[in-house]
DNA sequence: ACGCTGACTATTA
DNA sequence: CTAATAGCCAGCG
């Protein structure tokens, strides 16, 4: 796997061929988080070199609020696996009804079988 | 340019 | 178990 180091400024996501920001390579791997599938924003920004900026990755979410390509934020969630970001959907209920949609069951906010239904970018993109 | 903020995480008490 | 703290780094005023 291509080690990206602190995203590099010329960063070309899959076919944008721009280099946008750290946003862009969020928005990526995140598009691709399969239907049914939880990820955390650890594990995002881990997958893009940058684990410890678990807040970008988040604060980037903030940012895909009506972005054109329907970027799944419900579908990342903190490292427990509990729905910290609802608040910030147009309706916080919206991310719960959202994922029990795709069968995730969640309880108070809580991602259940959270382990199972974790999807780490970074090992399933490896050959990205 | 400086300081504050934040959809986080891991560590320590 | 919960609470507090430090590290993290891109935006924004």
């Amino acid at each position: 796997m291509a080690k990206i180091k602190k995203l590099p400024k010329n960063y070309l996501p899959s076919s944008a061929g721009r280099n946008q920001s750290f946003f862009a390579a969020v928005y990526d791997v995140v598009r691709q988080i399969p239907k049914g599938r939880v990820t955390s924003y650890g594990a995002v920004g881990a997958a893009l070199g940058a684990k410890s900026s678990a807040r970008m990755v988040g604060w980037a979410m903030n940012n895909a609020h009506g972005m054109k390509p329907k970027v799944p934020a419900h579908r990342v969630v903190n490292s427990q696996g509990l729905l910290t970001g609802k608040m910030h959907f147009a309706d916080p209920d919206q991310m719960q009804q959202l994922l029990e949609k795709e069968g995730i069951k969640v309880k108070d906010d809580q991602v259940q079988d959270f382990k199972i239904k974790f999807w780490d970018p970074a090992k399933e993109l490896e050959l990205l």
